[in-house]
DNA sequence: TCCCTCAAACGAATGCCATTCGATAATAAG
DNA sequence: CTTATTATCGAATGGCATTCGTTTGAGGGA
């Protein structure tokens, strides 16, 4: 069927990941991917259109699996505070400093790209939807005046954007745990 | 010592500053930049040691431009909602935004440097300073628990940083209007 | 006026990389 | 067994930052 090989596709899925953490996104070779995957680099552009693609389909699932993982942590929490606290710490600490640094590449690709590239904000769209239901949660008003939590979510995701953009650069302050306290305080007391 | 230097000197900036508000950093090459100064692309090297250091000495003086004038425009407003969204309408839209979108190039060029490069962060800190600074004249508290305002202004740095990185991508959505008056009745609260 | 030195300038590499091409090999279909 | 399609590969292509080796020309000293 539509599938050329499905052995091959997810072995240059898997390359790809180890190359773009251990790399980043422009660092990384076409090279190193097809040789990690055992194949030639002419032959990744028969499963993919370009870097790019690569790079958005390693990303994709890993972020979606580290925002439902945050989603679990944030339901343990009990009050509202250690909810929000637990929601930012994930956003602006744990994931974008995460061993494979997924984020910053990820950062790098858009950062790159020229709006004819073929990126959809599909993802970012469900992320942010994600995000104001988890603050929507975490308030438990039913009347839900969505439209703000999807702006504070918006606000949240191009901080985290920004994070994982410093990423690169070698921080010498970090700041992030006052942002956070800061934040939350001002979040809580909606 | 030859007078010519600091003429050249000059027009590779202005040369670059063209270059980088038609095409991006990643666009922009070093060949163009030259042609426009009228000179050759291994003469810029007499001059900078990098792509990188010519783009950071185009966009600060340019930054620190619009972050005073946005100091000023702050500054004669009266209520302390109008001063806050004065601040924020700056930073998330009118300067990322800006004809010639040299925001969007920074981002790109600290996106894609490597934690090697000539990078300093002394133009963040000064202007989170400067935010702090005002936000704090904005509540005009002389207590001064300064660094409650720097964490703030970090998350609005930040937050800009996302703002310039989303530039290059077509986004459909446009939520600062919400963004900006949600963060600002967050803050005038407190 | 004539050298001599050294910064400034330049054309021609170098090396790296994404992406494409043209040609085979493998496979499925009839 | 033939034919069409797909997968694969090695070898381009084209673009670009950066470097190299050499040349040029101004300014100071003789």
């Amino acid at each position: 069927m539509w599938v050329k090989s499905q052995i091959v596709y997810e072995a240059i899925l898997t390359a790809a990941e180890g190359e773009f953490a251990e790399n980043g996104y422009v660092k990384a070779t076409i090279n190193n991917i097809a040789r990690r995957a055992e194949t030639s680099s002419s032959n990744v552009y028969v499963y993919f259109q370009s870097k790019l693609e690569i790079a958005l389909a390693v990303y994709e699932p890993w972020f979606k699996n580290q925002i439902l993982a945050l989603e679990q942590s944030v339901s343990q929490k009990r009050t509202v505070e250690r909810k929000l606290t637990c929601l930012l710490e994930g956003l602006w600490k744990s994931i974008p400093r995460d061993e494979n640094r997924l984020t910053a590449m990820h950062i790098q690709a858009l950062a790159t790209a020229t709006p004819r590239d073929p990126y959809s904000s599909e993802l970012l769209r469900w992320t942010e939807s994600k995000i104001a239901e988890i603050l929507s949660g975490v308030f438990d008003k039913d009347e839900d005046p969505h439209n703000d939590y999807l702006a504070v979510a918006h606000m949240i995701m191009l901080t985290f954007d920004g994070v994982g953009m410093r990423q690169n650069l070698r921080q010498p302050l970090d700041r992030s745990g006052q942002m956070i306290s800061q934040m939350v305080s001002m979040l809580a007391r909606s």
